[in-house]
DNA sequence: GAGTTTGTTGCAAATGATTCTCAAATGAAA
DNA sequence: TTTCATTTGAGAATCATTTGCAACAAACTC
């Protein structure tokens, strides 16, 4: 079993929850794609498996609490997520205008939240940092034309 | 005219587009707003002055490209705003729990997110820092029940 | 001023992501 | 195999947000 699905069992089991052969194939479906995915493009890649939409929205909640994906931009009215790997979390800047997604590293921010955290007592499950606004492609052909 | 009316009016002009007393509301009801809101919130305080729901939706985008407001949290399926004041943007702390929202200075960072910027040629609109968890009173009263 | 153009609004209806309901399926445990 | 709680797919329901539309309004044109 690969780590990411040890670490979801536990998770589950800690709940009373098992490890259906549906929440591991969403898992799973997490896990092959390597961009951000929202619930329907999670739920097209595995929909051939006979898993529904709704199990897909009944699981994300749980993968999210488990802290094995995250909840990072919301486009076009959708959540997107995207699954975390142990690596340095990522800012994501957005553009307002062809809506790429643009991710850099976190870790330099890192330590300025974690101290503030402490300072707030605060338990830390997500950092989502945001940016939007024009990519440089974008900035150029906006003073173009407009 | 107050500031920030100004300041929309010359937007929306650059748009051909007026300022209108509905608009003119809505700006100013967003401004006599101290917390957070959302398009409801928002109208509840204005509808007796005939303005709909509708306006209030149309107009919120309106006032986010014009950098007076932002979209801040997303809390029971609906966005948050908070007007802008020039004041230095802030971090979003949101217990997952009891749903408080805390602010935090966000100057700290700031800088570091300007230099990646440079790097990037991105024109940053808005910098959204949320950070989602358990606040000091859940944390604690996770520990017992649970 | 009458007519035209263009932006605006409230209302009601539409949209669409997400959630819920429910009856059937599953699965661990006794 | 009976029990009992959890899970599931399918479809219906929900609810924030958008949109279409007809009536309006302000700015221009002649």
């Amino acid at each position: 079993m690969i780590d990411h699905e040890v670490q979801f069992k536990r998770f589950l089991q800690k709940q009373g929850l098992k490890l259906t052969p549906s929440r591991a194939r969403i898992l799973e479906a997490a896990f092959t794609m390597h961009e951000h995915f929202d619930a329907e493009k999670l739920h097209d890649l595995i929909k051939a498996d006979n898993v529904s939409l709704a199990t897909v929205y009944r699981t994300l909640p749980l993968l999210l609490e488990a802290g094995l994906i995250s909840r990072t931009v919301r486009i076009g009215g959708r959540d997107r997520f995207e699954h975390i790997l142990g690596h340095p979390r990522h800012a994501h800047w957005l553009c307002e205008n062809c809506q790429a997604v643009i991710e850099t590293d976190l870790s330099a921010l890192q330590s300025a939240i974690t101290k503030e955290a402490k300072a707030l007592k605060f338990d830390i499950q997500q950092i989502s940092l945001n940016i939007t606004g024009l990519c440089w492609k974008c900035k150029d052909s906006a003073n173009d034309s407009q």
